[in-house]
RNA sequence: GCUGCCAUAGCUCAGUGGUAGAGCACCUCCUUGGUAAGGAGGAGGUCGUGGGUUCAAGUCCCACUGGCAGCUCCA
């Protein structure tokens, strides 16, 4: 006698067990219609047609491009559909494995001749054939048995079915796309939707290799991408959000703008450009500026260090293949990967208090990380880069405090950036397996991390077994404006390096003992250059004032006003201000051109009367006309705007 | 690192086995102008590198390097 419980608390009961469908008609025969699936106690999503039989709390699924759980239903079905598609078309398929993704959903098959793009035509048009004939999809249940004998001699589904009984599973189902035994069909777990007429919004985007159990050692196979929506509104939306990231991207703004470059001799290291640099050392400013006003203390430390000391630390053991190497005098040394060794060498000299605590030390710490190949990508991922990175020395009993301390100075610098607390999404990472350290001690620093976030005024959510070896972290990840995720901040508790058996970082308590420290690694923006990257697609290129390469450019008619207008220059200059002269002979309306197309914040006409005057016509980058204004009014105004770290108005409010 | 795709002028790209092209940028000259392109002329190339096929290779094949996408990785 199954009672279920609406999302609005209302209560239905049914003397036998009932589908989900017939839950939907019991609420109204509109929403029956629009129900693909349904959602049970907020964690399993079933198809409409099975019998729910105990008592639960039910979301009736419909089709919606903001409703996960939908997307989820659509787009594991779309998989069936594009693979059904693709063995018509290329008799000899064996299929692998295909789930719903992040973006839509790919399946992993094995083609006897490679899919390539060219393909893809035929493949929606096969897809769209499918859809049109609006085939339900049927869910058969098999004993394992049976199930197992159905997929006698397909290698992959027979490994995916015997994993599936393994996990624990008595049954195998199948889910048909139509009339069983004449209809194509998948090993398949499910859910999905009613039929495959949901399916309309598909599309497939990609192809990429891909392994078995993404393992390089077994078997390669073709893995094809695609999307699914709700409707074609939502499907349109999410390629022009792609079209948008295209515009955004930061390599492609990168040499548009003249910002960096790499050479193809020296992959991953990048050569900043006068302009990037401008950007690259604000920021560095910046955080400096921050650091100092959060009590921390900025140091340098060596690049290249000896291997007794990365023996010691453990990151020879550990991290050797991703660390440059070199020798000299028959000794080895390496080209430093991270900070925090170097910073606890300094921690030592010297006897530290309990007085002294909690102790933060930072360094734009440069690094090099030998990172594969395929990994490096722009200036996003990168060998050598620099860190807003900090290390925090300080008691057990300190770390809520301090990492709340944190929480409350990353949220100041991210808004300054425009990345209000709505735009930064906080995860808990909680201990792995393996780990060292008591149970205890893991139960005292998972529960100081999470009640610093809430002493802080956020919320976050819990990242299970994603926590470092040897403590948890939090991570701040940064939601963009087209709505993309980049993990930026981190604050990781770590007794381990500044344990006895590593670096043994000590200090005087107040009985006169030595104890270890323990302690916190730190960034909020992470890698300088990723950050600038993500800055570069977020802003797409058009930087606030406070940030721009070039902030104003002074546009003389003619070359009457090249002298006021070169003093005009000198006078920014002179006050920080990022300023330049458009020295070209052309017409205005040339240079005008010129400024917008290089993102100039503002540009500042001169001509005969505003020489004159003493007077600039003022235009912005977005080419709005902001007046004639007095040369005095103009500066004021550039050097308030630039104080005041504002935003451009299209970036304010949240998206 | 693995798989697939790609590599032509500073940039964006065309060139489908038979004499290397366009637009923009650059240089020179003319034009001194009023808010998104004034005009004329010029220079610019070992077609990523190395091998092979061919009478002939930017074009076809192989390897390498780099880039892109995905995978994997990110103690």
């Amino acid at each position: 006698m199954p009672r279920i419980t609406l999302p609005d608390g209302k209560v239905l009961e049914f003397p036998q067990p009932v589908t989900g469908r017939q839950v939907a008609e019991a609420i109204g025969p509109g929403l029956a219609k629009k129900a693909i699936g349904v959602k049970l106690d907020d964690t399993e999503i079933r198809d409409l047609a099975r019998a729910i039989d105990r008592d639960c709390t039910l979301k009736i699924i419909t089709a919606k491009n903001d409703d996960p759980d939908a997307l989820y239903l659509l787009r594991h079905s779309a998989a069936h559909v594009l693979a059904e598609a693709i063995c018509a078309l290329h008799p000899g398929t064996k299929l692998a494995y295909g789930p719903p993704v992040d973006e839509g959903f790919f399946y992993d098959l094995r083609t006897p001749e490679p899919i390539r793009e060219e393909h893809f035509a035929a493949i929606e048009a096969k897809m769209q054939e499918i859809v049109a004939a609006d085939r339900p999809f049927v869910r058969c249940e098999f004993s394992a048995q049976e199930g197992l004998a159905r997929t006698e001699g397909d290698k992959y589904k027979r490994d995916n079915a015997e994993r599936a009984l393994a996990k624990g599973d008595d049954t195998l189902s199948f889910y048909v796309s139509g009339e069983p035994g004449r209809d194509w069909e998948d090993l398949c777990a499910g859910p999905h939707v009613p039929s495959t007429g949901w399916l309309k919004a598909s599309k497939v985007m990609s192809v990429a290799g891909a392994y078995w159990h993404g393992d390089q050692s077994s078997d390669q196979l073709t893995r094809v991408y695609g999307t699914c929506f709700a409707d074609d509104k939502g499907l349109k939306a999410h390629l022009h959000r792609i079209e948008e990231a295209k515009r955004r991207n930061h390599r492609k703004l990168g040499k548009e703008m003249d910002l960096f470059h790499v050479e193809e001799d020296n992959p991953g290291q990048v050569f900043w450009h006068p302009r990037g640099w401008a950007i690259y050392v604000t920021l560095m400013d910046y955080m400096r500026r921050k650091q100092v006003l959060n009590d921390y203390q900025e140091v340098h430390t060596p690049s290249v260090m000896s291997r007794v000391l990365w023996e010691k630390s453990g990151h020879w053991q550990n991290y050797r293949e991703n660390m440059f190497t070199t020798e000299s005098e028959k000794r080895d040394f390496a080209i430093k990967p991270m900070n925090c060794p170097g910073h606890i060498l300094l921690f030592k000299q010297g006897l530290k208090s309990y007085r002294d605590l909690p102790l933060r030390i930072a360094e734009f710490g440069s690094c090099c990380r030998n990172e594969p190949s395929g990994a490096l990508h722009g200036i996003m991922r990168v060998r050598g880069f620099v860190q807003d990175d900090a290390h925090i020395f300080c008691t057990e009993d300190q770390v809520e405090a301090e990492v709340a301390s944190f929480c409350r100075m990353l949220t100041e610098v991210y808004a300054d950036f425009g990345f209000g607390t709505d735009r930064i999404d906080i995860k808990l990472a909680t201990r792995p397996t393996p780990r060292i350290g008591d149970e205890a001690s893991w139960d005292r620093a998972e529960k100081a991390l999470g009640e610093a976030v809430k002493a802080a005024g956020l919320q976050y959510t819990i990242s299970p077994g994603e926590g470092a070896f040897y403590g948890p972290k939090l991570e701040f990840t940064l939601v963009d404006a087209i709505g993309r995720g980049w993990q930026c901040g981190t604050i990781q508790l770590d007794p381990n390096l500044p344990g006895k058996d590593r670096l043994d970082a000590t200090y005087v308590a107040e009985d006169g003992s030595r104890k270890n420290c323990v302690m916190l690694h730190r960034a909020i923006l992470g890698s300088l250059e990723r950050f600038l990257g993500i800055l570069i697609e977020h802003f797409e290129g058009k930087f606030p004032l406070w940030l721009a390469p070039e902030q104003v450019r002074i546009l003389p008619i003619s070359d009457d006003q090249m002298p006021p207008a070169r003093a005009l220059k000198d006078r920014l200059v002179a006050l920080g201000v990022r300023a330049t002269v458009d020295e070209q002979a052309g017409q205005l309306g040339a240079k005008v051109r010129e400024a917008r197309l290089a993102r100039v914040n503002y540009f500042a006409v001169i001509g005969g009367k505003e020489a004159e005057a003493g007077t600039v016509a003022l235009q912005n980058q977005a080419g709005e006309k902001l007046g004639t204004l007095p040369q005095d009014e103009f500066v004021a105004r550039i050097l308030a705007e630039i104080e005041a770290k504002t935003l451009p108005a299209s970036m304010i409010g949240s998206a």
